[in-house]
DNA sequence: AATAAAAAAATGAATGGTCATTCATAATGG
DNA sequence: CCATTATGAATGACCATTCATTTTTTTATT
């Protein structure tokens, strides 16, 4: 018999491909475009399988997206949150905190597009819905600038709100602009690596001569 | 008669209306849930009307969104270079950029939201378009940091493609979460004034002690 | 000026295509 | 054999777009 309160092996497994699929199928072609249909044969299940009562249910295509943003935001902040905690210095805590967001997206281009481009969306497509997960996140990172700025590393007249969200902004626009680019362009050589320095650099010690 | 080469006053009047209309619609509900109808309502004319040759003929539903790219962006690309313009210290230039940006935030909330939100998706939605304007607006602010670097203020190891679009990436988000939160949360006192002053002196100051 | 005919512009109901979702049927497995 | 799970064709809602009809404006004529 099947244990009551865990979803079978068999059920995880399946949930995880649709998961899967669609990231894949979403990351080309954008949320709405993306049919459950294509979804359902990328998953290589039936389109209505998606829509039991062991799955995503009742509006699925809405709870597939939803799903996509916690559980995966999830595991970003537990491996940003392990890392970080390796290290005492909070200004190294912010430089882990940047080089796993960019190494992130390098394993995930495509979750990495979903997250930049159809993320945004979600709180003005479904009523209510707030991103918890990412502002789990993005506390990780005002947690540090918090520390840094009580053990008196930043100034006392900075505000870290202001410099979490900065920081966050500057990291993002450089995740989406790597993302869009398909990774041809200039502005990032091979890859991401050199990004957490640089932007450590600029924000903490600034960029003047 | 009237005259070939300009749209009449009717016309381009007619024209303010649906796009208008069309921020206002968008902005509340995003570029999918907005109808033709509806911001065929908010503009008070017929829906078929904005079909017309006159006005944004085939795929109207497109081109009204990337009008409102292009034009309103076009607009303020001009407010912020002739503001630019008005003085000669290139950090001084950057520190009137961001005030540019975070005033026009202000004095056109419906279209931020439009910008912030909708722009993202439209490389993905549109094939093959590419937001010149945008590149032209960020591409102000790369030229006044260029103009930083080669006159010694910032330093020559700074990469300035990525401090241009880390600078770009932290004013965006700002603006989102101004936009977001309905300016109710704790982390803009009360409008954004204060914003470019902090801005700058994160970016070309550091914020160690 | 007044009227009529023609052209241009505006209208919005009807059309057609696109999916999300459902559910009758089939397969599976205990 | 029965219960559970999976299947995918059929359904129904939605909405961009069209175009036959109506309204307005322009031009021509007296």
């Amino acid at each position: 018999m099947a244990p009551k309160d865990s979803k079978s092996e068999k059920v995880r497994e399946k949930r995880q491909r649709i998961m899967a699929a669609a990231i894949k199928v979403i990351a080309q072609h954008g949320y709405h475009a993306a049919t459950m249909s294509k979804i359902a044969q990328e998953a290589d299940v039936a389109v209505g399988m998606i829509y039991g009562e062991k799955y995503f249910g009742k509006n699925a295509k809405e709870a597939v997206l939803l799903s996509i943003f916690e559980e995966k935001m999830q595991a970003l902040v537990e491996r940003s949150s392990t890392d970080m905690s390796a290290v005492a210095d909070p200004i190294e805590k912010v430089r882990i905190f940047l080089k796993v967001h960019f190494d992130h997206l390098q394993e995930n281009p495509e979750l990495a597009q979903v997250f930049q481009i159809d993320l945004r969306q979600s709180q003005r497509f479904f009523r209510g819905y707030t991103p918890t997960e990412l502002f789990t996140y993005i506390g990780l990172l005002g947690s540090a600038l918090k520390e840094a700025k009580q053990s008196g590393v930043i100034s006392a007249d900075v505000n870290v709100s202001v410099l979490q969200w900065a920081i966050f902004g500057a990291v993002d626009e450089l995740a989406l602009n790597w993302v869009m680019t398909k990774h041809t362009d200039n502005v990032f050589p091979d890859n991401l690596n050199t990004l957490p320095d640089q932007l450590v650099r600029m924000f903490i010690n600034g960029v003047r001569a």
